[in-house]
DNA sequence: ATGAAAGCGCTAACAT
DNA sequence: ATGTTAGCGCTTTCAT
């Protein structure tokens, strides 16, 4: 039924390893003679060689795998859209699993991405593996963090500078004249993106010579009813609040759920940035300003420097950290009356 | 470095048969004492074994590939979500791919994939490949489309029901007293789900004795500039046109944004129903209402049903298309304002 | 109850 | 310029 590279070889009349030069282009000495006779019975059987045998002999599998916590968020799927396109122009599969943000299902993952020989693991990591990832790096097995940074442990990754992120945001409504600037975020919980993006904050605010109110640090779930109530709490509340920064693409719709409800207008009488460009963002209302982020990038350079970790085994790469500027796409939520009629 | 079921063998004292059928749970005829030591031994030496070798002498890989055509789309986060995690869940591996609707670069992930010894394939196909898929099937290789369906060719498949979906939005329009309705929709392409949701827009009027007015048909491509013309000219032009029924995600967010340019009020000036729920349609001014496909269970569905073929090789299991019912999440934007006041 | 040995399909060192 | 051969790490038949 399925045909190798000996009925190629018994058919062209050749051996073997002839076949096999010829099918991975040492083509040098050959006959070109050969090389057609062979190609054409290549051709003609359809022969497709078995990559497990190749694999197995050669120690390359050329598959990548990909660890994504959180397949929904479409931050997402621009990071893996990156990762993809990089693996297929390099000739590299790519194998995805989903740990939903648990560390032992990202645990079996692994294990199981190494039975299946992967030659690199691209990974979001939920913070509960370090022990594999440190020694993964020991053993320098080709491994690239994305977006959350490890603590205390020396990786390579690919990152989003969360800190400038918040910084330019906050910066913003300050420039606008805003001072009252509240944020929401989720428990930060030793993940990185969320512990940076409430430094920024605070960063920027005493930059700006401003005092950093507790009170308007607003840390909540996910759960949508009591992000609105937070947020009518604080709107209702005598706290005066001209901003608020939401440091989370679905949060922010929450907090402009709960801003309509309550008969406010963005920007007029509260401003608002979100984190993370997404293809709505632009059709609220009003228009959102939004924290956007390169997620394709960090998606394609992850998926460089696990190419260039697996082409260069040898050699003992220094771990590197790479850090991706975000930029702000300004639009009318955060834009008071007043710059609006300018 | 690497460890082999040779190498546990001999720090066992045993045969590489007897840690063979250990490890894969051929206990039967095994004393205790074996098994016990053997199992402690392969803990003791972290023994990993090779899947290549595993899958090359037993044509069995556990990989699964799935051939996707556009990865930004958040109703294939959905359809992902639900492959990735049936697979998961009966121990299959799932490598993933873009075809970014060309079909060439569809041809050659398929083919990829094969090399790679996958199992078995499920694809949103780009329609390029027919010759493919009917190879697959009559070869009895395990296949399954999803979401487009292939004219003339008996395969496995797991879609929605398109024509359904489109006319239970008409219909409620046409409950809620709305006769004038138009619909935007991508050219169809003999892309089956744009077919049939324009088959039942058609079939939706006529069951309620309404003509269909071509000139309300409007078929536009992607650019968001000329989508929102479209928009602009369809409602500045003298036409009545009282409901549009929108029939992409992104699409509606185009002409909502052109309806607020012409500073028409929904559902007021205009009624809006839009297909595909999303996570941004409840929050939008107002919500939308919109037509739910059930992506994640086309996902596990489809990843069902191709692991079902894998398991049961031998037999010639008759295709089967399976059809998902969408259902409508009604919200604001498709109720007139005499109906929101009840 | 366990072991020996052949072989899955390929590559590569060595031989010619 | 091409062929021979010995594995890669595992499973499985056949012996014992």
């Amino acid at each position: 039924m399925k045909i190798t590279i000996a009925d190629v070889a018994r058919k062209a009349g050749v051996s073997k390893s002839t076949v096999s030069r010829i099918l991975n282009g040492n083509y040098e000495q050959n006959t070109q003679r050969t090389i057609d006779k062979v190609l054409k019975v290549i051709e003609e059987m359809d022969f497709q060689p078995n990559a497990l045998a190749k694999g197995l002999k050669s120690n390359k599998t050329n598959i990548i795998g990909i660890v994504l916590s959180n397949l929904k968020n479409p931050f997402w799927a621009s990071v893996l859209e990156g990762v993809e396109d990089e693996c297929r122009s390099s000739g590299f599969n790519l194998m995805i699993c989903n740990s939903n943000e648990n560390p032992r299902v990202e645990r079996d993952h692994i294990k199981s991405f190494q039975l299946k020989q992967v030659e690199g693991i691209i990974i979001n990591t939920t913070l509960g593996n370090e022990d594999i990832y440190k020694d993964f790096t020991e053993k320098n097995f080709p491994f690239v963090t994305i977006n959350r940074k490890i603590p205390n442990t020396e990786v390579n990754g690919v990152f989003m500078d969360n800190i400038e992120g918040a910084k330019i945001a906050v910066q913003h409504f300050i420039d606008n004249g805003l001072r009252e600037i509240a944020i929401f975020i989720y428990p930060t919980e030793g993940v990185s993106p969320r512990e940076e993006r409430l430094e920024g904050y605070r960063q920027a605010l005493q930059d700006n010579s401003l005092v950093v109110k507790e009170e308007l640090i607003k840390i909540v779930g996910e759960n949508k009813e009591i992000v609105k109530k937070e947020v009518k709490n604080l709107l209702n509340s005598h706290q005066k609040v001209e901003a608020i920064f939401s440091t989370n693409n679905i949060l922010t719709l929450y907090v402009m759920e709960a801003i309509r409800e309550l008969g406010l207008k963005v920007p007029q009488d509260i401003a608002l940035i979100g984190y993370d460009e997404t293809v709505w963002s632009m059709h609220l209302n009003p228009p959102l300003t939004t924290v956007y982020q390169p997620a394709y990038k960090m998606g394609e350079l992850a998926a460089k420097k696990v190419i260039e970790l697996i082409n260069n085994k040898e050699q003992k790469i220094p771990t590197e950290q790479i850090s991706l500027l975000p930029n702000l796409i300004v639009r009318q939520s955060s834009i008071q009356r007043s710059q609006l009629n300018e």
